[in-house]
DNA sequence: ATCATAATCCGAAGCGCTTTGGAAGTAAAC
DNA sequence: GTTTACTTCCAAAGCGCTTCGGATTATGAT
């Protein structure tokens, strides 16, 4: 029934070793049998058996991507993007990419799984940290990755990143130009790199331009939308609440928004926000937001495919990078510090949230 | 270095069948070697190549799920939970969950691809459609898939599925003791069996109790918040606009919600809402939503991944199968018909949406 | 002492492919 | 006419594991 390399070679009076190379293009096989063995293959419907292949290459042409499926990731459609493109760019190089579900407390146990059953190729870690454990690991057990985000290690490695302090630095001096002192940062935990680089752009803004860091008006905040939220509504709740935030993630820049509608304010007039990577195609908002924008995720996962394929290369690991520079996207959410605008009173309006 | 079943038998003066039999737990090695064995492995780290094992058996101990990564399957969160549940229970008996990524117009051809790469033991088909081309496939080629969600099929085979016309119909049921008549309904496209079910039963709950149906107040839309939201205002834009309303899916749900909030209604006073499935953790809202709910989606994961198992023991298909019963959770946004209730006024207040 | 039975163990043949290290034949060079 | 250099093909050895079909030894019944 099915067609295998032998009865292959035996059907067209070759050696399988000529049968196969002939398939794989090698160039020690005449055109003419070349040929003659690719219509006999596509005729005979033959199809070479992956798992044989495997066992004999040690190659499995698959890349694989440890993904936390909880709320956070799976919040973010960001990553649907990203992992589209990365998908798409590889299976153009008959590569497959596998994501491997993960619970957070389980994770370098399943990264060990992955890496040991030779799953895969190479990995994609997602959602670096600043002290990340899985990078050690990997780099330990020698195993090929390409990080989304990087961070500061002895050992080099390849990875995937944009310039989030930058980014951040840029968006603040923004709002600085605009005249606006009292600065508020909405941010992840300072954990994930992207968050601390992007709270390290913040300050650096403030620093240069002289004012002084209140701590007040930084709050931490998992990301999510309802987050978001709740960390606004803390901002608003202060004495003397900020003119102007940047918050540091789409998720909770979409909750930040919702509560400022809730207490009845509004963006650029109340408040000027700024959110990096915008906000995610959602319920529509009645304006554009400001935002600190990259190239778009599709385009990441494509980049990320051939940075992974170049790791599989052999290409030297301290080459493998790719930092992309943001750029600021301009809405209808920031503007000027009226000289009218005052604090927000304490506790605005508690009206329905709906 | 790396130990193989040859070294390890080498060193323990066994031969490679024993060996393998022994850590394979067969009853044709004694106690004691097998004893010998085990720690012998474990001393020496020795860990069998799946890939060999693989070629050996044909089994990969992998199961997949081919997966939409787009905003409407990211953007359900739920999914997140039953891809959890499904990957513990299916990793509690040593097999694997791999998520293929795929754009819905390659849909097929990516089916064909993963089953002929002998990639995994089984398949996973998810959002199944009334006439779905990939149970086909799948059945043509004679490979074991489990389907979440039923369709007719002159074969057989193996699903996991709620009650969704008994579900729907209980909740229409609900809002007509409530005392309406003018019941609209927000379902997703009807090529989605679970919308054809759901919508079904609506039909049928108003059939039953003589009510006459409105074309008008039911409007498809696709599952997603924004267009629940948009969905919405088209009920709200009516004449003789609804006094209750289905929505068939949660993201539509949460837009819906939205919009009635934005318009200045409340629901239950205004109107009165259930949504099949809740709504998920979102944005905090300040009542809690009467749903038609399902046993947790991560419950659901674990029973599939039972029903995986089963299927692969070689359990007649048509045994396969696990039907839900889907509950009404009481909550604050529906309630009786107010004497008083009018039609809201056509495009009430339209104000910011934020 | 003899023979069936059961308990252990092992040789060898795959699984289906890749790849090494020639062999055979042909063409060009001396 | 011999040597050198290609070109084209192939036999055979893996890759590391499983599994079939005995072989060997011990056990107990006769």
């Amino acid at each position: 029934m099915k067609v295998n390399l032998k009865t292959l070679a035996a059907s067209l009076g070759l050696s399988q070793t000529t049968v196969s190379r002939a398939l794989g293009g090698y160039s020690d096989v005449s055109e003419t049998t070349r040929k003659r063995v690719a219509e006999a293959a596509q005729q005979m419907d033959y199809k070479p058996d992956p798992l044989a292949r495997r066992l004999a290459t040690g190659r499995t042409d698959t890349i694989g991507m440890v993904f936390p499926f909880n709320a956070t990731a799976f919040g973010d459609n960001r990553w649907g993007e990203v992992i589209s493109g990365l998908s798409e760019g590889l299976s153009a190089n008959d590569m497959d990419l596998s994501i491997i579900p993960v619970r957070p407390e389980k994770e370098l146990e399943t990264y060990r799984r992955v890496v040991e059953g030779r799953r895969v190729d190479a990995l994609i870690v997602a959602w670096t940290r600043v002290d990340d454990p899985r990078i050690r690991l990997l780099q330990e057990l020698g195993f090929p990755f390409l990080s989304y985000g990087r961070t500061d290690s002895p050992v080099p490695y390849p990875w995937f990143d944009f310039d989030n302090e930058a980014g951040a630095r840029a968006a603040v001096e923004r709002l600085i130009a605009f005249g606006h002192r009292r600065i508020g940062l909405i941010h992840a935990p300072l954990a994930y790199n992207f968050a601390a680089q992007r709270h390290a752009g913040y300050l650096a803004a403030l620093c240069a331009a002289g004012i002084e860091v209140e701590d007040g008006l930084i709050v931490e905040s998992p990301v999510s939308r309802t987050s978001g939220y709740r960390a606004m509504e803390q901002l608003l709740a202060l004495d003397a609440a900020p003119t102007a935030l940047l918050v540091d993630n789409n998720l909770s820049g979409i909750g930040a928004l919702r509560a400022l509608g809730t207490h009845g304010l509004q963006p650029r007039r109340d408040l000027s926000v700024i959110v990096y990577d915008g906000v995610p195609t959602d319920i529509p908002l009645p304006y554009t937001v400001t935002a600190v924008q990259q190239p778009t995720a599709e385009q990441s996962g494509r980049t990320m495919a051939r940075q992974i394929l170049a790791i599989l290369a052999g290409k030297p690991v301290d080459e493998v990078r790719h930092l992309g520079q943001p750029v600021i996207e301009v809405g209808e959410t920031d503007g000027p510090l009226a000289a009218a605008a005052v604090a927000p009173r304490r506790r605005t309006r508690k009206k329905a949230v709906s």
